[in-house]
DNA sequence: TTTTATATTGACTATTTAGTCAGTCGTGAC
DNA sequence: GTCACGACTGACTAAATAGTCAATATAAAA
């Protein structure tokens, strides 16, 4: 926690310790994400009322409404952290890459990674993406979203050695990240393997070479409808 | 309308033409199952209430409970019907078909005929799997999307030379509906193209290319792993 | 025509849930 | 100690929604 105040004409920033009731209030905030994450990993975003989210954040319901307006404010917050988190390691995995190959992989294995290690995110995330494609949904998902798809494409512009038309790379954006959370949503509803994770894990292999195919399909055939 | 009638120790058929007020009760399950397709895909499944859809559909409240008992049954009822279409028209498409990467390109094309010709069937189909993913989801509506997925896996199965272990198939089957599906929800999320469907529809190659891909990595690295 | 059966209706009640607020509790300053 | 302040509380009210049912309209049978 950092305070600025001014002191002999200088502008000096003092590292203060948070009193008591800060971290009081930092934890209950804590709290309530953390109750909301778990009830709308179960019941989904539209059917968790207030009441859930106090009740397991163990907080009186009048809390949640020192901290939230409603609970659109709330699902836009988590939804934010969850996709926040997702670029950061996107981009600290892919740093310094220049292949389109390596740079796949290490797309779809933290994608993979990601999701595994965080079963109450992917539905969040599921959940959103779904309801983007909803006339009525809620507000201050779009953005988060639509951030993290940006960065992905901005990821793959850098491997490309040719500028690619924006729709191209557009599409390949799609395809990457539409395959691997379409693949793996399926897997979670059909699959007879033991371990999911473990098997989408070995099968990133098979999903980097078919998505590099795709690239180079996608790169061609719009080249030749250009012409 | 079919009624089966025992004569003259005989089993006959007799088409027998809808009494007036059968007529009328039809319609009207019908108008209730076209207005709660298209709120559903407004407002999703949760928000939309009994009231939104007896509106729409221009009746009294009380007709609703006449047909359903509850907004579930309904649900079932809606994504029963769409899966069961897209099933037809792909075991229809299919027929016949003995080489993979001509399967595969049938398989993806009509997909992207089912879903861009019917966009509130494809909020339907993306909402329920969304469902699926949620613990306390909506009941009825797994049936419908396993079988979808079986038949999937089945009609990918009669055009493989060696029977593919089931897990093997499956991972396949995952791949394919995945990637469709996947595909198409980010488009619409964030595409800058002037029209999803036709992008989609010129992309189909690419999908296939790719996907035939990845089914000849799955099938080779799930042999190695056997020995 | 009269009677019976079937389908529809929407005002009503019961239930659920959001959101409020007067009062309590814990903390730190004086 | 006591005062002030911010965090917390949960019983309460208001609003939204599900589900009911007696009355009505329409169709088929007698």
């Amino acid at each position: 926690m950092v305070q600025v105040k001014e002191k002999d004409d200088q502008r000096v920033e003092t590292e203060i310790k948070p009193s008591r009731s800060q971290k009081r209030s930092i934890a209950t905030r804590r709290k309530l994400l953390a109750a909301a994450r778990s009830v709308f990993s179960e019941k989904g975003f539209d059917l968790t009322r207030i009441d859930d989210i106090t009740e397991r954040a163990d907080v009186g319901k009048g809390t949640f409404y020192n901290y939230y307006q409603t609970k659109e404010e709330l699902i836009g917050e988590l939804i934010n952290h969850v996709l926040k988190e997702l670029v950061k390691l996107l981009k600290e995995n892919c740093q310094g890459i220049t292949d389109l190959t390596e740079l796949i992989n290490s797309l779809i294995g933290t994608h993979i990674k990601f999701f595994s290690d965080r079963w109450e995110d992917f539905v969040l995330f599921f959940q959103g993406r779904t309801d983007l494609t909803l006339q009525y949904g809620y507000k201050g998902i779009d953005a988060p979203f639509l951030n993290y798809f940006k960065q992905v494409e901005k990821l793959i512009a850098t491997v490309m050695h040719h500028r690619l038309p924006p729709n191209v790379l557009n599409r390949i954006a799609c395809a990457v990240v539409g395959f691997v959370s379409g693949y793996y949503s399926f897997a979670v509803i059909a699959s007879n393997d033991d371990d999911i994770d473990e098997v989408f894990k070995s099968l990133r292999g098979a999903i980097v070479a078919s998505l590099v195919r795709f690239i180079k399909e996608a790169v061609t055939s719009a080249e030749k409808e250009k012409n």
